[in-house]
DNA sequence: GTCTATATACAGATAGAC
DNA sequence: GTCTATCTGTATATAGAC
């Protein structure tokens, strides 16, 4: 399994635009960054354009369908939050630029996002309101809630350099302080689940 | 009162630097936008550089005093935390663009963030620490906590473009959902609070 | 397919008249 | 202080040899 060319300008490509936004990133830059010729970026994709477009979604793809998974499994409301909180910072951990990026790039152009798929909200909002209605929920807006859980869990991340700066910490506190996230926003979600069992 | 036209050209830079970031911004549509010649904005300001820089302090210190105050009155811890929400809400529905220009231009240069005050969310952080001490909160980490806030209040409006299409509303319905968030969020603080009256 | 060399476009910055 | 005209650098994109 040999890597094309187009593979080594793809990961190239990824990690440029990523790191550097549209507006930031140059052909230069992802050529070095891909031990080729500027002019071979522009025989593989025409234009920076259309690379970038490439890029986008297949980030975009990338983004979600561990989590999808995680919503169709068969667990408790609380069991479930836990192991898509838990889902959502491991890919936050492994990508901690590619929200910013894409959050940008919507900006940039919202046509985008008729790539993006919208199912796993849907069910995961479908899966709240049941829990809700089943007395395992406390009545709050599904809805608003998953953007809060999306918000505790993205935020760190994207706004890393001002929220450590804020902080007070240098790059090693703030990872420690990464780390402990999980745990302190499931803390908040329990408090929002209903205790059936009656025990603890 | 007269409008000089240093403060034109801040003005202008202010609404382009905020929409399209350092690397999108184009001097000419500084110009444009401030009705004056390209030529003059180097006459006030030498350069493109210098200018962002002006505008990026400007806009960080306008970011935080109204909190400043709200956090130093003296409310109980409930009432506190709402008066924030409810500030912070405020000042992100007056500049929804602000915080991922302030995030984005970190990444760009993170040396900015010497300008940026602190001391605030140091005073946050003690008087959540004190508030569970007193017993008024649930144990929970306090810097953990105010980065959850921040979270939950700034996300919806940083990721605006993908929030609203992954829960499939238009903008006037994106609008409403917003404005409800004051009261979502309260929602789930009120949960991290011990009601010691017994009320309710 | 891959390279070097070059064309083209445009943005930031300056010169100089008024 | 404000303008028009221009310079200079640099980024995308193309031509053409190998």
């Amino acid at each position: 399994m040999e890597v094309t060319t187009e593979d080594k300008i793809i990961q190239a490509a990824e990690k440029i635009f990523v790191r550097d936004g549209y507006d930031g990133a140059r052909m230069q830059d992802i050529a070095n960054e891909a031990e080729i010729n500027k002019a071979l970026l522009h025989y593989y994709f025409r234009s920076k354009e259309k690379l970038f477009q490439q890029i986008l979604r297949r980030k975009m793809q990338a983004f979600l369908p561990k989590i999808q998974k995680i919503v169709h499994t068969d667990l408790p409301v609380l069991g479930k939050l836990e192991a898509i909180v838990e889902g959502y910072l491991q890919m936050l951990f492994a990508n901690p630029r590619l929200p910013i990026f894409l959050i940008y790039s919507a900006y940039r152009d919202p046509s985008i996002l008729e790539h993006m798929p919208r199912e796993i909200f849907d069910d995961l909002i479908r899966f709240l309101r049941k829990a809700i209605k089943e007395g395992e929920l406390k009545k709050v807006d599904p809805e608003q809630l998953v953007v809060s859980i999306m918000g505790m869990c993205v935020f760190p991340f994207v706004a890393r350099p001002i929220a450590s700066h804020m902080l007070g910490k240098d790059e090693e506190q703030y990872s420690i302080f990464l780390k402990k996230r999980k745990k302190e926003i499931l803390r908040v979600l329990e408090e929002l689940t209903i205790d059936s069992g009656g025990d603890k």
